[in-house]
DNA sequence: TCCATATGCGGAGGGCGCCTCCGTTTTACA
DNA sequence: TGTAAAACGGAGGCGCCCTCCGCATATGGA
């Protein structure tokens, strides 16, 4: 058996930064055009060759599923963010909004993935945790200041967001779900 | 105003040929290669050119309808044939089997149809009145013949079937449901 | 039966997307 | 600074979509 090299090298700086403006663009056009979008399009919006973006994502899928785990990535992280720099209720109320662009995400990830006669598991897999996670740490601190009604249960504002989504699956959905989270915030809100 | 021609002519004979010809090679390639099957290669399966193909369903969309509409068609005719040349109980016995291959055309024509941002509403209007009356008049006849047991709600045979279609979403599912008919059947029979 | 014409047919052609392949460029590390 | 590995980009081949129009043929009247 021949070795494998013990060290291997740093990744190149441009493929890093090559990578990250893909996921960029594709999240972009992927929520302008569906889940349909052209690979081509996406490369083009990220200002590199389609060689490149099949070389980092050599299928459609791979691409479809990176941009879905880093968005829920980015939530779980805005989480911690949004817990410094806003006061406890608002940092909620725009983490709830960024939900809302997950779900968009989502649904369209979804389709993407399907389409493609790939199973959802693997795709969804851990993120229900996460997110339960990221609000449950905004709600709790929340709660600690004092500035809301206890809340049993975090995870049901997801479901009430969600909810907003799915059972109305017309393109203007997400003007119903921003009112859903001004109620949700006043509900929660002590006087 | 100009006055509107008062008769139409005729359809010309191969022009209603080349359209069966075309919606039986729809179901066939739909069926084998999905939702996303090429119209190209329905034309050729047809033996039209690929502009006949659009003369008579512009859109994919029309050609998905069509195709759906003809297998609805053909179930409510079954039964009155079938009503004829089987035996009450074997009558009820191959509509459901027809039953179960309409279930498989009409996922993929769903399928089709959302893939292209339609709605399918305008697909299923009255379809479900079609196929509760054609089963309702199979089952009344075995009823009258004395074969089988009294059944209050024919429907649920289909709600059977098709729970098996829904809850085994993999592409085995058909042995499952033909499993279910001959237990529906079995049912059904007076001893 | 035959003819004029409405009707229908076929497929070339232009555009776009998918994916591969490979010559060129850039980077990491010594 | 030199060099080999890594990454880049886009041309090229193929299939699909859809349109357009010259050619073929069935229909209905003479």
């Amino acid at each position: 058996m021949a070795e494998t090299p013990a060290r291997t090298r740093r990744p190149r700086a441009d493929a890093e930064r090559n990578r990250q403006r893909l996921l960029d663009a594709a999240r972009t056009v992927f929520d302008r055009d569906g889940p349909e979008a052209s690979l081509e399009e996406i490369a083009r919006a990220a200002g590199v060759g389609i060689g490149t973006l099949y070389r980092h994502f050599p299928t459609r899928n791979a691409l479809v599923e990176a941009v879905y785990r880093q968005a829920i990535g980015q939530l779980g992280n805005a989480a911690e963010r949004l817990a410094q720099t806003h006061a406890p209720v608002d940092a909620i109320r725009e983490w709830l909004l960024l939900f809302i662009d997950y779900m968009s995400t989502k649904r369209i990830m979804s389709e993407a993935f399907t389409a493609l006669g790939a199973s959802t598991e693997q795709l969804y897999a851990g993120s229900g945790d996460i997110m339960r996670t990221a609000l449950e740490s905004l709600v709790r601190r929340a709660e600690a200041a004092g500035d809301i009604r206890p809340v049993a249960q975090p995870y049901d504002l997801l479901r009430a967001v969600g909810g907003v989504h799915y059972l109305a699956p017309d393109p203007d959905w997400e003007p119903g779900a921003r009112a859903m989270v001004d109620i949700l915030i006043a509900g929660l809100r002590k006087d």
